[in-house]
DNA sequence: TGTACATCAGTGAACGCGCGTTCACTGATGTAC
DNA sequence: TGTACATCAGTGAACGCGCGTTCACTGATGTAC
């Protein structure tokens, strides 16, 4: 039964990016132990040889998804300079096609969850934040370092804030809007600080 | 044993408040029925002589909260006419008391749970989302009422992710920094619109 | 208005179930000589 | 290089516990006459 360390090790790795993903799609407190083992194509008992706690793998999922999130937002201002390319980070997020896919920004599938979460749980939220905010602020020419660092963060509050939204409504119309809306407020905003 | 009508009633009036609350504090998955008993001062039997499942208990204290997010926003709002009610309304939301607070905006609270909760808990944030946005909306003056609701829908957005994201950052200076941003941002946007 | 009975708000214990975690076990891997 | 033994990744069952829900019971309230 024994695996060797290099496929112990990839075992793990698989266990983090199937949390990372069950997390996401069903919430942190709703999806058990057993759930993200089994969808990782193993039995539960097994988890202990690698997390020492259910908090630990939380964290360590979180972490991933945050990577995955920023390289993607990073790949979106791809061969984009400056502001141009945050206008198609925010399209990119802001889109249909991210609302109705489960595995995308863990602030929007767990954000209020992370509240009540452990400290290093949200010292992890807290880190992979401010990997974000550098990420868009290095794309916001034209103004400071320091004013591009808070520009970022509202425009991160307001892409989660209608994402979390247009994720809960029941009204496909209204859904809609609230993507549409704070995309095209938050186009005017990078515009206009750039001058 | 057996209470009048009149005090029936009361009970399950007391109820969904205190469910209002304890939901918005402890989120609604991790918060059971005997808690929301226990903190009306009840045992968990009785629950199931006032309401059918939790799902309707979480529906009823659900409208309860955004009937009383309503009721502050518009208190915000009272005395302070047009787009100044407005700002009113911003600069209480994003303030670090509202933040502190665990009875506020229950979008805030669980709004990524109730991505995942029934159907007609949907319906209930959805209209009661509605309300929030008519509400606004009537302080947005100089544009038509189709301008003011999208309006208000990215002032939403803005105020719920702002506030969701400084809930669970455990960087004071970050969350404060959240806060004081987006409502920067929403003053320049609630006044630009006005001319 | 008074009385006899039905109703039902609330209690407290129990139901089956799933949770996070532990543990005895298996057998292939890693190590010591 | 070969062998004997220790290690440990993964299994499957069990632990105590809390969940949402049910139920028998109590006794005050409501109703029928």
């Amino acid at each position: 039964m024994r695996k060797s360390r290099e496929e112990a090790a990839q075992t793990r790795q698989r266990i983090v990016e199937t949390a990372a993903l069950e997390f996401r799609r069903g919430g942190i407190v709703s999806t058990g132990v057993a759930d993200v083992m089994a969808a990782a194509g193993l039995t539960q008992g097994g988890f202990y040889r690698h997390f020492e706690s259910k908090d630990a793998l939380v964290k360590e999922s979180l972490a991933n998804a945050l990577d995955s999130l920023t390289a993607s937002i990073e790949g979106s201002m791809a061969n984009r300079p400056g502001r141009a390319g945050v206008l198609a980070a925010i399209e990119d997020y802001l889109s249909a096609d991210h609302r109705d896919n489960p595995s995308s920004c863990p602030f929007v599938s767990f954000g209020s969850e992370l509240a009540r979460e452990s400290q290093s749980v949200r010292d992890e939220a807290t880190n992979g934040l401010s990997r974000l905010v550098n990420a868009l602020a290095r794309n916001l020419t034209g103004v400071s370092p320091a004013s591009a660092k808070k520009e970022s963060l509202v425009i991160l509050s307001t892409m989660i804030g209608a994402m979390t939204v247009a994720r809960l409504v029941s009204d496909k119309e209204l859904s809609a809007a609230l993507l549409t809306q704070a995309k095209k407020s938050l186009f005017e905003l990078v515009r206009a600080n750039s001058s």
